[in-house]
DNA sequence: TTGACTTTGTGAATTAATGCACTAAGCCCT
DNA sequence: AGGGCTTAGTGCATTAATTCACAAAGTCAA
């Protein structure tokens, strides 16, 4: 079989790999060329063995004594998380968050252009957000197929995220991030990011909360997340 | 000493606290009183097992043979995520972001009153926004001491995140939850959560092109999110 | 060409997290 | 009172992630 074996890469290094082209691409922006993994490792606030393992798993492309070069090593890191073409996202609730993403032009900018948002209020379905009319909820299946989307955002009320999970697995996504704070119920074989705004401020709050107990001798405290199997 | 003694919570723990909590409210709002570990770990989507042993670093409160309390452990969830107060927050950055999250009421409701927005464009200075007016950067200082500020939010563009960052440190803030692109620079006595959604959709895109290359026999994908130090 | 120096890549040790499987406790029914 | 049933709590094995520490591989200057 000719498959381009592809090693495992552990999910923590999946995690860190975005982080890791984010610094890259300001090293490329300043005209920076090359780094060591001691430089990196300082910018992304890791350990260099670290660095270095996690960019081995894309393969051996640093120079012993030298470093590792700025453009090659970020192509391949986009070539690794899937980032050298562009995927297509629907947003389903088109709420305040909803607008907001829709808009939000970081989504385009790493490429994961927003090109349809859906609802299931009438009130809400027909109305247009920053070049986007809010389409119907119920059409998503044609939607998904027509615009050849590849990503789900859910920014629904939490009453409403299981019922926009299941309208999006129905027509076909099998990639979701998730902005409301339930646990979605889906297959396995479908891939379910948890962005909770909530759960990120009651574990500051646990820390914070902890400095306070121990007289602000604080324990030191959270960074970053694992992309953790489910 | 009378001090109450901490056990050290394992940081993947914590993380999966707030996620207990959540369920335990939505238990509660259906008048359920009881549950067993087994019945949590279904609604989370982890294991049993690990359920009971999250619950045991909170102390001993389960019934053998019968399971736990929801509102018992409700109480003591929060007790121990120090939810039992609320904690005051300050959004810095009056874009898109800033605005909409100024007016989330995820945040008040979870205990997390955004209580001040600030800018450091004379242009957004002053203008108001759902009951909030925008004010000076330069004045976070008396800002947080006024207003009792625990947490700051940065939903600043990357470029100005680490000013923005310095400002909240040099106000006597200690926890910061940072939506910008970019690892800050913080002293390690500081909580910083990043939430990063370029990060998210490019681990998804990760698994996503994973089930095109292996030909949709795919491997399963990430979830959940740990608490990670720093 | 040689030798000093730098930095990658990785085996091996360590630490953290997970999950099994069993014991200890409590309930309920007879 | 006793036996059967259920479920928490936990010791232990396993697996995953991190970090150390060093050999291998290159650069560069003389």
């Amino acid at each position: 079989m000719t498959q381009l074996q592809r090693r495992k890469i552990p999910d923590a290094a999946i995690a860190r790999l975005p982080i890791y082209l984010q610094i890259l691409n300001n090293l490329a922006a300043t005209n920076v060329l090359r780094f060591s993994s001691d430089e990196l490792a300082a910018l992304a606030g890791v350990n260099a063995a670290k660095v270095r393992k996690d960019l081995s798993y894309l393969g051996s492309y640093g120079t012993r004594g030298v470093g590792y070069e700025v453009t090659y090593l970020t192509h391949q890191i986009k070539r690794e998380l899937g980032l050298m073409r562009e995927w297509n996202v629907v947003v389903v609730g088109a709420g305040n968050l909803g607008c907001a993403l829709a808009k939000f032009d970081g989504f385009l900018s790493r490429g994961f252009p927003v090109v349809a948002i859906v609802d299931n209020d009438p009130k809400k379905i027909g109305r247009t957000t920053s070049s986007l009319t809010v389409g119907d909820v119920n059409d998503l299946k044609d939607i998904v197929r027509d615009e050849k989307i590849s990503i789900g955002v859910i920014t629904t009320s939490s009453a409403a995220a299981q019922a926009a999970a299941d309208s999006l697995l129905e027509a076909g996504i099998t990639s979701i991030l998730n902005f409301a704070p339930v646990v979605l119920s889906t297959p396995s074989s479908v891939s379910v990011r948890n962005v909770d705004l909530g759960v990120e401020l009651q574990i500051l709050s646990y820390f914070e909360q902890m400095r306070l107990e121990t007289g602000g001798k604080s324990e030191n405290a959270p960074q970053l997340n694992a992309a953790g199997a489910r």
